[in-house]
DNA sequence: ACCTGAACACCGTTCAAGT
DNA sequence: ACCTGAACACCGTTCAAGT
């Protein structure tokens, strides 16, 4: 660090650049402002000027992540309830990709233009659906709290961890034991899609009265 | 802590228990095992002889809050479908009640004997339900992972907070708006118990091809 | 076995100063 | 405006030593 000069080129977009790429090679831990600072050839509190503090940060890495997954994602032509499946399936596979940024979500709210393009999807998708009024919201509630546990569980629970669990039961506990196998295959995208299925399935026959389409 | 003697009365169950006081006033940031030492009156390294380090405590955390809230729950004479929301609730209301053992469940897995049975109680009540062989894992499963989103976000997400995500919108995104009124009646258990009983239609339907009972 | 005291290797951030 | 350097007030944990 002897030879670090002044560099007046530093950017807010090259600051979370750098922090999306030390989250993704170290994990959130590894993601502190001295680290981060270094990758930018810069001291711990230049950071400061570009960015307000770390959780600042941590929601600039969420929002490029969301933003990045859902892409250019719009309503397509075909039916709304496999755009709306497809939609939550980027959103969960930007936060799989993205373990830190999915962290943050977690763990407290992210108010970003991204997050607030997800809902507004979301709402067009069951308007589209024939929804109207509290409905989108409840609807929209009820899949996403779907699509968070998905995220959390898939990004926390490998399959080979409920082997583990195992141990901790005694001899009347064999429920689980006799269906471990299943875990084994879990394939955590499909699962999702699956649950997903159901629960519009439940709502949309609570909400519309008809026999919705098969998944 | 210049009167600090030794002691040689300190057990596990009181470190536990300091430690889940201590989170309850002052949040996981605010439960460092210096703080956990002064309280038990007794140096931080002194700590460290009855519990094997800091995740070990939370994790004994865990345990301890799932226990307590789930009790002595078993499978009572009414509906399965009852019992299996009432468990739920109860696990539900366990986490939120104490946002420091949420925080840890949604962030690794917890292996613990409580958590174990919940696994087992799971099982049974869709046994009850009539499922069989990989139907048992899948249904529970999907259940789960409503009830960890459904954790993730009561425990994180304030109804208030989606009127700050407006600021976010740009002209043309307004459907969020229109709706923003449902957020703040907002009952999280209540619409836990919506969006599980949507789930169990839609998989009860597709598992056992009969209409399930209402909700 | 159970505990103390000092130290190590870190954190995020404030404050004062340079250009 | 943009950056440095030193310091503050913390962390979890290791290590060596006491009784």
């Amino acid at each position: 660090m002897a030879e670090r000069r002044q560099r007046r080129d530093l950017t807010y977009d090259e600051v979370v650049d750098r922090a999306i790429e030390i989250a993704q090679a170290e994990g959130e831990r590894g993601l502190t402002m001295r680290g981060l600072a270094d990758a930018c050839q810069v001291t711990p509190m230049a950071l400061y000027h570009h960015v307000e503090n770390k959780e600042a940060l941590l929601t600039a890495i969420v929002d490029r992540v969301v933003s990045d997954a859902i892409g250019d994602f719009g309503a397509t032509d075909v039916d709304w309830r496999v755009d709306l499946t497809e939609f939550f399936s980027r959103f969960r596979q930007g936060f799989l990709d993205h373990p830190t940024a999915a962290q943050v979500y977690l763990r407290r709210p992210v108010l970003s233009p991204a997050m607030a393009r997800c809902t507004e999807l979301l709402f067009a998708a069951f308007e589209r659906a024939g929804l109207a009024g509290d409905q989108l919201a409840e609807a929209t509630d009820a899949t996403v709290l779907l699509a968070i546990g998905s995220v959390a569980n898939d990004l926390t629970r490998p399959n080979e961890i409920r082997r583990e669990l195992l141990e901790h039961l005694d001899a009347d506990g064999t429920r689980l034991s006799a269906s471990i196998d299943v875990y084994s295959e879990r394939d955590g995208d499909q699962r999702f899609r699956r649950s997903l299925g159901w629960l519009l399935d439940g709502l949309l026959e609570d909400m519309l009265g008809e026999s919705a389409a098969g998944t």
